[in-house]
RNA sequence: GCGCGGUUAGCUCAGUGGAAGAGCACUACCUUGACACGGUAGGGGUCACAGGUUCAAGCCCUGUAUCGCGCACCA
């Protein structure tokens, strides 16, 4: 049933855009998802909703562009296909194939597997405008890409230095800051006794500087000890040396700001190459750069021939171990601390020392105040926050990856000028007037110099973040002024998790304002995470990620969509759970099954409601109808989804089914045909509004219904005729409807007080142990004239048989009653009835109305209340006491009764 | 260390100052002509704790505890 439905939408380009249309705009850009990953639960919670928005936009008559794409995902995608092909024996390093033809094998690889999650979006439902599909590395998004680094670059915005950076050993790469997930981690703190040198050079007998260190291991590049100036227990040490245990070399103690005197010994030990804090000391006090950890997270030789070649981590253990054996170890205290490890790879990061791209953020300013000031809305606000906190201390970012997959940076450098391989430091600005002049070291533009022999390009790629932040206006054309663009652009709403706050949305903001001028998004709705039952994030590792089509395999589209959505509280994580999509599941087999109840009815139907012959019942489920409407819409338009389908489910469920359709079995198996025939169309009436109203939640088996059931037939082709989805989202009734039909709110309180009769109607049976299904004698004594029909209604849901209406009727002692405002029911069981079971459940009954009645007067007696109370409130308050002892007097008239 | 969240029924969560709610789970009964992926009735909560504001607090304020998440160059 589902595909057949995508497909129809699709072959009549529901989904498709018009830039023409006259219609007002609303538009979403998806996150693009890795073009070589696979649906996760995560990607369900987060195109639903975005779907949810596009196809109630629909409905309300907007022109809807929801565009689809998929980002390179650099590294991810590079060490896929590399680890793939040295499993199969193909290489070793990529190197093995160099950079063209492992480039061809990525490209084979992402048309083999690039594309399964945009089939899997399709399965769930999506209604993206394929046609309009984009990829980070399409020409024409490479062509942004290329256009904006080139701007930047003549801005001065973007530079290139050498720094130390996050690097990733296992990747081989630089990362930028945020790519870092800081870790908690117990370790160690070695304590190392580095010998005093006296004026000679000669070790001072039994005088020692003992630092502290996280990592040993790279002690073997140290070039110095630094102390804090104000520190008056080393201040004779400063300018002086000491021995370098391992390598054999002296190094002097400084004196720098930065050690906390507080901290350990109060000497640190400075490593230049491996440590940011050490790197900025050292560029301080002139100190040499001595590389000792390599690349690839190996030892170099600058280390020592001992250590080259090892691990970092082994090589910690054999310098610690070497340390021991020559005493230079005084002690090893567990020590708790942080460790950043890479978010791709997942090992810890090395600060390490390179050539690297950086850029300076451009329209910071702007983009800051945007959020602040609410331009740009962000769902839940809190995030604002977090969102002010990160622009407000910028650092810049890096950009250039030591990767293959990607942009590559679209500068040459000048072959003779730089003929041992490094490259003149771009860092100082190009002048700003454009092109590249004659005569230049460095070329950065969109095309290579026209001398291309005597230039290289730069080896490195761009971070692919530096081409997703551009994504809300180079898939909509860009830099070329189009009808899409001008359409569409700004997006409405964002659909993102607040993982990727810095990531993507807050650059996003930054590069919406420098390239078009305007912010890229209005609202930004940031979803919660979805975790395992334990509370657990989903992993790959814990496999405790069920595959979303399974679940859909298993249960539905619908039913995933539903179940998701109905449990996903507004920015709070999401524990999920089957059960979840088993109730979504439940709720559209209820849906069918109350449908082809409307089907299985025979008979006239009337496609007007006459007012004339609408039942209480009928008013009623119109009214709830009304409610539901006005629920359903003011949730999604403050983002509630979750509420949204709790009214969903609430109103169907609770209301239509276990109410109105039950009690409109009394007028369908009746004789009346008029009456029956304005039941169902009132029937199809609710049903038609309701499958509207559900279509964004459940869009399968709302079509499916939609046709099925011919409420599409009598509409016009482009306003539900062909399709649902274009149907007009149902609007709350307005005051001349509801005169016309006669709502109003004394429907809601009759029908409230026959819904409390019934339910204690069956619970007289339930105490007196009568089975369900068992029909037995009830009679109802009214206050007020009843309605036959009304009768119908009363003993067909207490499955009474007999049902005697006698306002007359006076009960032998001991027959169990109920006393509603309505009048009394009594449940005549001759000598069946055992008084003390009915003794006690009214006295139960009694002690409720009492304690509920002193609440009320207690309240009411206090004279502040009285006084300081809203009118309205109070009014409420004595009426709420009204009902209470009127309740109380008709269970004690009952017990009274029994006790006769 | 700073910031942001959470703490309500056995579980997952709603509840944005005026009678403690839903789904699941649980108990009992019921295969009755839409639905057992169902129906009916029921049991179950000192709203983390302590103060405060208010006529009125799950909700506002101040602390505390605890769990989680960010940010931060303490070796």
């Amino acid at each position: 049933m589902a595909s057949k439905w995508y497909q129809f939408w699709r072959d009549h380009g529901c989904f498709v855009a018009d830039p023409q249309s006259a219609k007002p705009p609303y538009s979403i850009v998806i996150p693009p998802p890795n073009v070589t990953g696979v649906l996760t639960l995560g990607h369900v919670l987060n195109n639903t909703l975005q779907d949810i928005l596009a196809r109630l936009a629909r409905m309300q008559g907007k022109e809807v562009l929801w565009l689809p794409g998929t980002d390179h995902a650099g590294i991810a995608t590079q060490s896929v296909v590399e680890r793939t092909l040295r499993k199969q024996g193909v290489i070793k390093h990529r190197d093995d194939l160099g950079r063209e033809k492992f480039l061809e094998q990525v490209w084979e690889w992402k048309e083999k597997h690039g594309g399964i999650i945009i089939q899997q979006l399709k399965k769930l439902g999506c209604s993206c405008d394929w046609t309009r599909e984009r990829f980070t590395l399409d020409p024409q998004y490479s062509d942004c890409v290329q256009r904006v680094f080139v701007d930047l670059y003549r801005k001065g915005l973007i530079y290139r230095g050498k720094r130390m950076v996050n690097w990733d050993p296992a990747a081989r790469t630089a990362l930028s800051d945020e790519e870092v997930i800081m870790t908690e981690e117990k370790g160690h703190l070695w304590h190392i006794q580095y010998p005093c040198l006296g004026d000679n050079g000669q070790p001072l007998p039994g005088q020692f500087v003992i630092v502290a260190t996280t990592r040993p291991e790279t002690m073997l590049g140290d070039e110095a000890i630094a102390v804090n100036p104000k520190d008056e227990r080393y201040q004779k040490l400063v300018g002086r040396q000491v021995w370098l245990p391992l390598r054999n070399k002296p190094i002097p103690v400084i004196a720098d700001e930065l050690v906390d005197p507080k901290f350990g010994t109060g000497c640190v030990k400075v490593t230049p190459a491996h440590d940011p804090a050490d790197y900025e000391m050292a560029l301080r006090h002139h100190l040499p750069f001595t590389v000792v950890i390599g690349p690839n997270g190996h030892m170099t030789n600058e280390g020592g021939a001992d250590f080259a070649g090892l691990d970092r981590m082994e090589a910690r253990q054999a310098v610690v171990e070497k340390l021991e054996a020559l005493h230079y170890l005084v002690k090893i205290e567990d020590y708790v601390h942080n460790v950043g490890y890479s978010e791709r790879s997942h090992v810890p990061i090395e600060p390490y020392l390179s050539e690297q791209w950086f850029l300076k953020y451009p329209s910071v300013e702007v983009s800051t105040q945007a959020v602040e000031k609410g331009d740009i809305k962000f769902h839940p606000e809190r995030w604002a926050k977090t969102y002010g906190h990160w622009m407000h201390q910028l650092k810049d970012w890096c950009i250039s990856r030591q990767l293959w997959w990607g942009h590559r940076i679209p500068v040459w450098y000048r072959k003779d000028k730089n003929g041992d391989g490094s490259h003149p430091d771009a860092r100082s600005p190009q002048t700003a007037s454009g092109s590249p002049q004659p005569g230049q070291d460095v070329w950065c533009d969109l095309l290579p110099p026209p001398d291309p022999e005597n230039w290289t390009q730069d080896t490195d790629v761009l971070d692919t973040w530096f081409s997703s932040w551009l994504w809300p206006f180079a898939t909509l054309g860009w830099p070329e002024p189009n009808p899409t663009l001008h359409k569409f652009y700004p997006t409405a709403d964002l659909v993102t998790g607040p993982d990727i706050i810095f990531f993507w949305v807050a650059r996003m903001i930054m590069a919406g304002y420098e390239y078009m001028g305007q912010k890229p998004f209005g609202n930004v709705y940031f979803t919660g995470i979805i975790r395992d039952k334990q509370g657990r994030k989903m992993s790959k590792s814990l496999g405790n990620s069920p595959d979303p089509l399974d679940l859909i395999a298993q249960f539905g589209a619908d039913a995933l969509r539903f179940g998701i959505m109905r449990s996903a509280p507004l920015g709070q994580d999401l524990l999920f759970d089957d059960q979840q999509v088993e109730l979504g599941r439940n709720f559209c087999n209820k849906l069918w099954n109350a449908c082809r109840f409307r089907q299985m009815q025979s008979g006239e139907t009337e496609d007007e409601i006459n007012p004339a012959l609408l039942t209480n019942d009928d008013k009623w489920i119109l009214l709830r109808l009304d409610a539901a409407i006005r629920e359903i819409t003011t949730a999604l338009a403050e983002y509630h989804f979750s509420e949204a389908a709790q009214v969903i489910y609430r109103f169907f469920w609770s209301e239509y089914c276990d109410w109105y359709i039950e009690s409109s079995k009394a007028t369908l198996n009746g004789a009346d045909a008029a009456q029956k025939a304005n039941t169902l169309a009132v029937i199809d009436f609710v049903l038609s509004h309701t499958l509207r109203l559900f279509h964004p939640f459940l869009p399968f088996i709302s079509e499916e219904l939609w046709q099925g059931m011919g409420f599409n037939q009598e509409l016009p082709e482009n306003q539900g005729g062909q399709t649902i989805m274009y149907a007009h989202w149902p609007k709350p009734f307005d005051e001349a409807f509801l005169t016309n039909y006669g709502l109003d709110a004394s429907v809601d309180r009759l029908i409230s007080e026959k819904h409390e009769l019934i339910g204690q109607g069956r619970n007289l049976r339930r105490e007196n142990s009568i089975a369900s299904n068992k029909k037995v004698k009830f009679i109802f004594k009214p206050v007020a004239a009843w309605a036959d029909r009304e009768a119908e209604v009363l003993k067909l849901l207490l499955n009474a048989e007999p049902l005697v209406i006698d306002a007359q009727f006076t009960p032998q002692k001991g027959t169990p009653t109920v006393r509603s405002p309505l009048g009394d029911l009594f449940l005549p069981l001759e000598g069946l009835i055992d008084v003390d079971a009915e003794k006690a459940r009214l006295t139960k009954e009694l002690a409720k109305t009492a304690t509920e009645i002193e609440r009320s007067e207690q309240r009411l007696n206090n004279p502040a209340f009285t006084q300081k109370a809203p009118p309205a409130v109070l009014e409420d308050h004595r009426k709420r006491l009204a009902e209470w002892q009127e309740k109380q007097q008709r269970v004690q008239a009952a017990l009274e009764a029994l006790n006769r």
